[in-house]
DNA sequence: ACATTATTTAAATGTTTATTGAAAAAAGCA
DNA sequence: TGCTTTTTTCAATAAACATTTAAATAATGT
């Protein structure tokens, strides 16, 4: 599943389709534009949460399409450089640029530097990584459950499950919806599985909380049921 | 109010007053050198956050400023040079200078890069290079480690990856996360190298302490746990 | 009571990490 | 420079751990 949507402009497609190939395996959705024009009416189309920029470009180059996109859209910008512009950069970023990158690149170091501008940026639909229900912690940042303060190691299946489930508490998930949305898509498994998984989940957290519960839903699946108060 | 301190070396006076004009209604707070030696005895005083820095200047030349500020600070430097005069970058890059203005500049100009330059430099640095916790004491500035005490010599790679870990206690990384933050993007190297470097540190570390340890994360990778008080 | 669904258990399967020793690379020294 | 030592990397195996499967048992609803 995508997180994000990634537009890269740049009239070199060997490098538009390496940061493609890249951004790909990091789960980013990419569209590709090779000219400044092109860019400017893909952006109204495709909407997307980053652009990766080169500057050097015909028709229209990326600072005039750096200032359009400003005119209407505060959307995170990344600069691609080559290396005897380097000074330029400075003024890109005066022009609302959000970082850059010096041509010949690594790609990691783009993607690393794509991830720490949306990080930055904010507004990015990244739900928050911890939940906690009374004496329940759960952070995924840190692979951390806590059960009264104490830390519980638990393997990351059974971390991602109940994860998926406190997330959403109250709502009950059939065995083959959790192994669409835990597991993956792709997974083909018994469905017994997840009942395997539960078990383990409630050996370690039964009897833990009287205001939250791993609970069976008799021929549909489970929930992570949270009581009201005084209930 | 000022957002920061800004200290121009230049022996033109009215260059100097150009750049105040422009700085200060910035709402940069400004200080000025008119040589060298002024520069480095007002740069103790008045603790600038960035250096505006002249290069040909009568008694100490910018280099040789530039050089003495770099032996005990890394506040930004930006050298300004006269059109004509040879810039030598690579010169600049190893004296630690980062960025340069070729006069007669524009003033705008000169503002764009000195808030790229503050915006970068606020990125990287500003963390410590001195990490501690309980009888763990890792010293980056000399590359020391020191257990209860006791100094223990630790190759630089290990080093440096147990102070990124315990730079960011509990945060978990990836081994491919720390290949980029500690190797570098441009390493390209299999990333079980990582739990060797671990598996050393750990005969130096483990059992050292009971309020940190070095955790593998299963699955996932490696963090640097620290225990809360009374656990 | 019967059919269906859930839980538990244990064993098999698969994956990830730890450990090791040797090779390669880098650094230090004469 | 050439030699030695240290550090880093690589690759193979062993160990640890997680997950899945399958089968037996228990619970639930009609």
């Amino acid at each position: 599943m995508s997180i994000g949507k990634i537009m890269v402009v740049d009239d070199d497609s060997n490098i538009c389709e390496l940061l493609r190939l890249y951004l790909e395996k990091e789960d980013f959705e990419v569209c590709i534009a090779s000219n400044g024009s092109q860019a400017l009416e893909m952006f109204e189309r495709e909407k997307p949460e980053l652009i990766l920029l080169d500057i050097m470009m015909p028709v229209l180059d990326g600072w005039q399409v750096c200032r359009e996109i400003r005119k209407k859209s505060s959307c995170p910008i990344i600069m691609l450089t080559a290396k005897g512009e380097v000074f330029d950069k400075v003024l890109g970023l005066e022009l609302g640029a959000d970082d850059y990158v010096v041509k010949p690149f690594e790609a990691k170091e783009v993607i690393a530097r794509v991830k720490a501008v949306l990080r930055r940026s904010g507004d990015n639909k990244q739900k928050s990584k911890i939940v906690q229900f009374d004496n329940l912690y759960i952070n995924m940042e840190n692979y951390e459950l806590r059960v009264r303060g104490k830390q519980i190691d638990t393997p990351p299946k059974e971390m991602e499950l109940i994860y998926h489930l406190s997330s959403n508490p109250n709502r009950v998930y059939t065995r083959d919806q959790l192994l669409d949305e835990v597991w993956g898509f792709e997974y083909y498994g018994d469905s017994r599985t997840v009942d395997v998984h539960v078990k383990r989940l409630r050996e370690k957290l039964d009897g833990v909380s009287d205001r939250w519960t791993l609970k069976t839903v008799w021929g549909v699946g489970y929930k992570f049921e949270v009581k009201e108060d005084g209930e």
